[in-house]
DNA sequence: TGGACATTTGAGTAAGTGTTCAAATAAAAA
DNA sequence: TTTTTATTTGAACACTTACTCAAATGTCCA
């Protein structure tokens, strides 16, 4: 008679897992809804390469669509995302934008991200 | 009558970026391809879970499935694509199926993500 | 062997994402 | 002011992706 847990895991009632394994786990699962974001942020080659080429140099939206040779308003629509992520800020000069990294700590991120693709072949 | 370059950079002409800049730029773009499809496995709540489980132990499917409270069905395609990324490895035992973490590079960006999401409000 | 269990795989679908185009701001120049 | 330049924004589209269900493997036990 073990029907209608209050937690649900309704799932897997027929299956092999180890309850008290599972148990102990569940309450150590930190909360990684804005790490994967992050990620996700990071997932997309033209982000990538407009944050590697602003952790160079501080650049505005024209001089980064040309190297990546792509739209204006493309390069724009990308940078509102990595913006509302708080990995670029933004500077006005007359009627261009500069763009620049906002914190060194996405930096090291990809850094290791490199290196992690560089070892594994 | 400057037309016509053979690199593709027609998006840009009639626009203000530097060109000297640009050029010299352009060169030091790495292949972010790579780096992106990584930041891109890891940018899924289901993923970033499913490392931080493996990531303190070996754990068989059908746990996993409990853990996050999803099918195994779903739970096997999300470890596939960890699989293919090869950012997870596995052992047969019997009828189970054991995974853990391939590489401790992986895990070392998941920790400092998640120090970059701590640091940012 | 046949049946039960653990996992994988493939198809289908709904939701999300990147790019393009056109229109809208914002700021300087004429 | 009007015009030109630099960037942003919104809508539309094609494409991708995560999840679900059903069927297929692979393995053990009777």
């Amino acid at each position: 008679m073990v029907q209608a847990e209050p937690v649900s895991i309704e799932t897997c009632d027929l299956n092999c897992f180890d309850e008290a394994k599972v148990n102990r786990l569940r309450q150590q699962i930190p909360d990684t809804g804005r790490l994967a974001e992050l990620f996700r942020v990071l997932g997309d080659e033209s982000r990538t390469r407009l944050l590697y080429l602003l952790a160079k140099e501080e650049l505005c939206v024209c001089d980064l669509a040309a190297l990546l040779g792509t739209s204006i308003s493309n390069v724009s629509h990308h940078l509102r995302i990595l913006r509302t992520a708080r990995l670029v800020k933004f500077r006005r000069d007359g009627r261009q934008v500069f763009y620049s990294i906002d914190d060194d700590h996405v930096l090291h991120l990809i850094i290791q991200g490199f290196e992690h693709v560089r070892h594994t072949t």
